[in-house]
DNA sequence: TGAATATATAAGTATATTATTATATGATAA
DNA sequence: TTATCATATAATAATATACTTATATATTCA
């Protein structure tokens, strides 16, 4: 029935997570690629500690992981959490958003910090 | 790709209606069969002002219908709102609730009103 | 018609959420 | 070492959320 013994409960808390604009379109981008903080700052018009807040909701979910490179600090989704099933499964109804990191890329945005 | 054209926002918007222990617990009740205020009232234990404005909610968004029967209000899915579809496929990896009303059964409390 | 039942709405309150600005921390590069 | 860049954290404020109690509305039944 369910193959992830996800509760209600704990469904309804990673909704919870998901269910905010900035944070489900950065879940969406990690689906297929790491992305680091100053590239979301450049996609959501939203101030540095903003996105940094939903980063570690996110993080202390365990939903995503991060990892240092140099001077800057990559996210990517963490595909062991025993949610990571459930959420793959939300994603897979919403639309690509890699549009935003090709408008990144093509303002030359991307490459000044990746 | 995302075959109901469902943007990011609007998915954002029926997760955050589905993001709440008590309204994800009743669409996942619906999902099977329709039921009326009354016995959402005994399930979960919160007033009953607290359910009427957790439907509203579901209602306004087109997730649910109303429909009166007697003196009783039943609410069942709206199967032909364009984000049925979502909201199916998110409740497909969710523990059935059904024991909830079969405990309302056995306890007598569902026969009263439907 | 009047009482009882089922539900909705209004008003108020406590708590949660999400943003902001200011500041701290940590890495790199001159 | 000092300046700069990237990120995190703290403090705060505005807004949203989810309850509660009180009350209104609509239906049924004696």
């Amino acid at each position: 029935m369910n193959q992830h013994q996800l509760s209600i409960e704990q469904a309804a808390s990673i909704l919870k997570l998901l269910a905010d604009k900035t944070r489900l379109t950065i879940v969406k981008l990690l689906e297929h690629q790491d992305c680091c903080v100053c590239e979301f700052v450049e996609v959501f018009q939203v101030s540095q500690p903003s996105i940094s807040q939903h980063l570690r909701k996110l993080r202390d979910a365990g939903i995503v992981k991060e990892e240092r490179r140099g001077q800057w600090i990559f996210y990517s989704m963490n595909t062991d959490n025993r949610v990571f099933p459930f959420i793959k499964h939300v994603l897979s109804q919403l639309p690509n958003q890699e549009e935003k990191l090709i408008a990144l890329e093509k303002s030359g945005k991307r490459i000044s910090c990746c």
